[in-house]
DNA sequence: ACTCACAAAGTGACTAAATCACTTAGCCAT
DNA sequence: ATGGCTAAGTGATTTAGTCACTTTGTGAGT
């Protein structure tokens, strides 16, 4: 828990991510803009392809640079973020899903009460769309669980989007399993539309209350599931 | 934003590192063990070093190994994480740092309440050296923060810990920056002091509040202080 | 018996030069 | 216009090897 301090000497493909970050974000390429080819920064950098490879991949993990085989390398979609999901992260059992619930259970109400407070017409208006989309998906994505991070989106703080966005980047075949657990034909939308509601008057208390209590209903739910892994 | 679910087929080094993860899961290994040689690996899945040393760079960037030259490749720290630092952070402004305060003005009152009321003796230790340390250091790693972390693990969430660790791995450059800013001799202590008396006591309120009342003399300090980069 | 220097083995770091697989864009014939 | 083919560009992976660093154990000297 210490991150202590021991420093190893960066290594050249370290250095080299460095290098790389400083081509796209003095080149001003946002999320999506091609980076040079492989070959090309190799070239640049006078090393060879395996080693720019290897800086690459380390941006690859963290969503820094997409890899398009056989069309080109492009810039991810958190490169500017601050906290990231754990795209290695550890299988996910019946307590650990419950950490996760306990821990959004002390984080979102207070989410909730700032966006109710910072929220701008913009966001009104994601956050109708997230709980509408919610009823519609025959078996698609998890847009519901995409009303929370339109939520904290609400607060006007990216970060605090950032970290429900990692903390809700569960796989999706578990975000099914909890909502075939909760959703009993629509009360999951019911609830999330009082709390948009809230949102929408502005009413930060209420808003902080309505978010435990919706929260608190998963968590019972979930917990009186039985195992399933 | 949309984090779009448009997967491309995983590739060799995408299914390499879930070996490998795989590898180190079955195998019981924790935090520090050695993991076989990016050479045996290579053998094993009977393909070459360049291609392992690509799955082994992702995840070195998340932390679930690291390289020492000469020695071997080891199980690294965040191996379990759910939420991780950007190591690609981008470079920090002023206007940054205040983003971060504000996002931990609005988690951590409602996480030092959750302290407060499920802390454990050990936590209390931990929360007295990490307020006792606060004042020793010459110039040494920035134990002031580390406080703010020992309280989110006093709540007894992993993923609260997670989530506090990873705001505040800001590079130690910006965090002395912002300690010259505020820690006028012993504020940060005293109100550190009066934080952990308050989850000793179990009172969430007066935690929530002086926990509250503390980042917001971080966040007036820092709005006040003069642009730096 | 103890210590220190040094050699050897194991490991990561990186190079070099290819080949294969995939995508894209342009051209051509229909 | 449309459809299919071709060629260039790009990522994916291989093969074979060299260099640099760390650890360990051995053996000489004390």
């Amino acid at each position: 828990m210490s991150y202590s301090a021991a420093e190893l000497p960066p290594s050249l493909s370290d250095r080299l991510t460095e290098s790389i970050l400083g081509i796209i974000r003095d080149g001003g390429l946002r999320t999506g803009d091609a980076i040079p080819s492989a070959r090309e920064l190799a070239k640049r950098f006078a090393i060879t392809t395996p080693t720019v490879r290897e800086a690459l991949r380390k941006l690859e993990a963290t969503g820094a640079v997409e890899f398009r085989h056989g069309s080109g390398t492009y810039v991810g979609p958190t490169i500017n973020n601050v906290v990231l999901a754990n795209p290695h992260r550890p299988p996910i059992t019946k307590d650990s899903v419950l950490q996760l619930i306990s821990a959004r259970l002390v984080i979102e109400p207070a989410v909730a009460a700032q966006s109710a407070i910072a929220r701008r017409p913009e966001n009104l208006e994601r956050l109708e769309a997230a709980v509408t989309n919610a009823l519609v998906p025959p078996g698609g994505p998890a847009f519901a669980l995409n009303f929370h991070v339109e939520l904290a989106a609400a607060s006007g703080n990216p970060l605090l989007q950032e970290v429900l966005a990692s903390l809700l980047k569960v796989r999706v075949r578990e975000q099914q399993q909890i909502r075939a657990l909760y959703d009993n034909r629509g009360r999951d939308h019911e609830e999330h539309q009082a709390i948009v509601a809230a949102v929408r008057a502005q009413d930060a208390g209420l808003a902080e209350r309505l978010t435990r209590e919706h929260l608190d209903n998963i968590r019972r739910t979930v917990e009186s599931a039985p195992e399933w892994s």
